[in-house]
DNA sequence: ATGCCACCTTCAAGGTGA
């Protein structure tokens, strides 16, 4: 089965360029961030009518999460433990129907943080510790799980075209780098790292700047694996030809291939 | 130091992103 993460900015304005890649990328399960809508206003039929379920937590003109998939939903959870009930809508968790048995899938936006002298940076920071300290909670279920978003993380400086430009930003900062390290090691395998690892391989290029024709980019988009995900990994691809689409996002999908 | 682009809300221009 094939699962992809992918920030779409904005799934109304982006409708006919998803619908598109997901008639010629065939996933199973779709990860996606950014949908900018209301739960309401989610295009739900347009999904449907390609054969996917859609579990949906939105928010009204910024962040919003979802998930899309072609086997049964069975439980979706909204936000992380400890979140407040006005808290923006960065975290929706299914547990999908897979062929092989029930993989749990959940849909990540984190914060970006900017700029590094606000509250924002510092919600940034208490969010990656809220959902690390989530995330090891469900590993310990031992089950196929996979954290698949937008972790606004540049964590190698090859993840980049060129840091210096990143010194500043709270997508580099170590505090940040720090945490999605630890991630990782509560016992997390990234997809991508396991099975391709090639530096400056970007999943997001800004609309500005001509940043898609100069090749400058930044991989930010991951999929985190559990050891019982990460033993049936076969394949991962970013699905860089999404950023040539017309009305593409800035993000590209990133997809892995599970035997599950 | 700011705007460069593209999105949001709701018709004018400011907030947000990375």
């Amino acid at each position: 089965m094939k699962i992809a993460s992918w920030n779409v900015n904005s799934v109304r304005t982006r409708l006919p360029t998803i619908v598109k890649w997901l008639e010629d990328a065939q996933p199973d399960v779709v990860c996606l961030q950014e949908i900018k809508c209301q739960n309401e206003q989610f295009p739900a039929e347009a999904f449907e009518a390609l054969g996917y379920n859609c579990a949906v937590h939105g928010q009204k003109s910024y962040n919003g999460v979802a998930v899309l998939s072609k086997y049964a939903i069975e439980e979706t959870m909204v936000g992380l433990p400890g979140e407040m009930a006005d808290e923006q809508a960065r975290y929706i968790e299914c547990v999908i129907s897979a062929p092989k048995g029930p993989m749990r899938a959940a849909s990540i936006y984190l914060p970006n943080g900017n700029p590094k002298d606000t509250e924002k940076f510092g919600y940034k920071l208490g969010w990656m510790r809220r959902l690390r300290a989530h995330a090891k909670s469900l590993l310990g279920f031992e089950e196929k799980l996979v954290l698949a978003g937008d972790y606004n993380v540049i964590f190698r400086d090859e993840d980049c075209w060129d840091p210096a430009v990143w010194v500043d930003d709270a997508l580099y900062a170590k505090e940040v780098r720090d945490e999605f390290a630890a991630l990782l090691w509560a016992g997390f395998t990234d997809a991508y790292m396991a099975k391709d690892g090639r530096v400056h391989q970007y999943t997001f290029w800004d609309y500005q700047r001509g940043a898609w024709q100069r090749g400058h980019g930044i991989h930010i988009d991951h999929l985190l694996l559990s050891p019982q995900a990460a033993d049936v990994l076969r394949g991962v691809e970013i699905a860089k030809d999404a950023r040539a689409m017309e009305k593409p996002s800035d993000h590209v999908p990133v997809m892995a291939i599970l035997d599950a």
